[in-house]
DNA sequence: ACCTGAACACCGTTCAAGT
DNA sequence: ACCTGAACACCGTTCAAGT
């Protein structure tokens, strides 16, 4: 895990372009998502990978360069899951008001970062220290279209114009509080939804009391 | 970095008691915060840290018991000093209004975060892989205490009676907002200070609109 | 083409020996 | 009491040899 200073390659050694070779590279991924989970970070070393895949870390080494760019695989897997999940679900909510629509697409990450819980916050984790893979940027971006549009519906009711912002911000705040959330333990994801959706609500709300907003205005 | 399977030893092994051996830990500290800044989490090894305190490795093991430990200690430095910043600026601001205390405090954050931007950023990162050391749990309830009394100066106007969970979702989305701008670049302070206070203010915002409150509460 | 695994290098950690 | 640094173990990565 690193802020890489020495930035590395980190793209995958080749595309499997054969059913044998994507096998392979299919068993090394969920080996290696059942190690992070099962041991954690500590624990997560390209031979016990290899060994649980049922290959030679040779083999692993020749689809992936080194084991950031496996980790960088793992978390693209995740954020196209992720982006894949969201958008329909942005997608569904589009006809609805701000509040149910934003509710719906919060319940809808939520579920995603519940299901397989650890993996899920360590990836989020690895994520944040790791150079982002064309595939996660794209899926990230993806993600941020598609609360956008969503935003973009409700456009007359939100207080400012630069939709692209607040989608951004939206996201970066709803991310930290499952996050911050789910690591404190099992959680109750009704209870973890009202907070989100009134974090988000608040946010949005086009009207904070006239004296804050002169406050802010003015200091 | 890593989340710990085993639960490892990780206090200091020793109270620097002499002003000798107290020299030595505070060259070490430093040592690792220079690494850290100049080379990144992936250069931070030990050997170097030992090597640019001056000291021999055997040295640094006599105080820190393992690689993770050294790096705790840095993040419960790192987290007593931003108490101590927040803390002081949420006092003197406990008699201005609202929105013009929470820019103080928000200031204060940012200003404490951009000051060493790098080391801060990765402790950040660090910090959310490693088990908390008392002095950062300390720390960390001691600045949600002086967030909760400044809230609490202003429970009148907020919309929950739950102050603590109010002071802790604020502390991190202001965590995430900042940390999301701050790895994105350098930052315009006063532009990110303006998002950040929007949005703390939108979520204690004691009146969003009627009809998403409606939404929320029936969905 | 794809796989194997012994070998090498690097770094975390220890410990016998020094002052 | 505190320090030293060679030595050991573990794991990332390579590469010569196999199919």
């Amino acid at each position: 895990m690193s802020r890489p200073t020495t930035p590395r390659a980190i793209e995958p050694r080749k595309a499997p372009s054969h059913a044998r070779s994507g096998a392979t590279v299919a068993a090394i991924l969920e080996a290696a998502a059942r190690i992070l989970e099962r041991a954690g970070l500590n624990a997560f070393n390209t031979n016990a990978v290899a060994a649980l895949a049922g290959v030679s870390v040779g083999s692993l080494y020749q689809y992936f360069p080194n084991k950031q760019a496996l980790l960088a695989a793992l978390v693209a897997r995740e954020a196209e899951d992720i982006h894949a999940t969201v958008a329909t679900v942005a997608d569904t909510a589009t006809t609805l008001p701000l509040a149910a629509g934003l509710r719906r697409i919060v319940a809808a990450a939520i579920a995603r970062q519940t299901r397989r819980r650890d993996l899920a916050r360590i990836l989020d984790f690895v994520e944040a220290g790791l150079p982002a893979l064309p595939e996660t940027q794209r899926a990230g971006a993806a993600l941020l279209g598609a609360v956008s549009s969503f935003l973009a519906r409700h456009a007359a009711s939100l207080p400012t114009h630069d939709i692209a912002t607040a989608a951004a911000d939206c996201v970066l705040v709803a991310r930290a509080l499952i996050d911050g959330a789910t690591e404190r333990g099992p959680i109750d994801p009704t209870m973890l939804e009202d907070r989100v959706v009134r974090t988000l609500l608040g946010y949005l709300a086009p009207n904070a009391t006239r004296s804050s907003r002169r406050a802010v205005g003015t200091l």
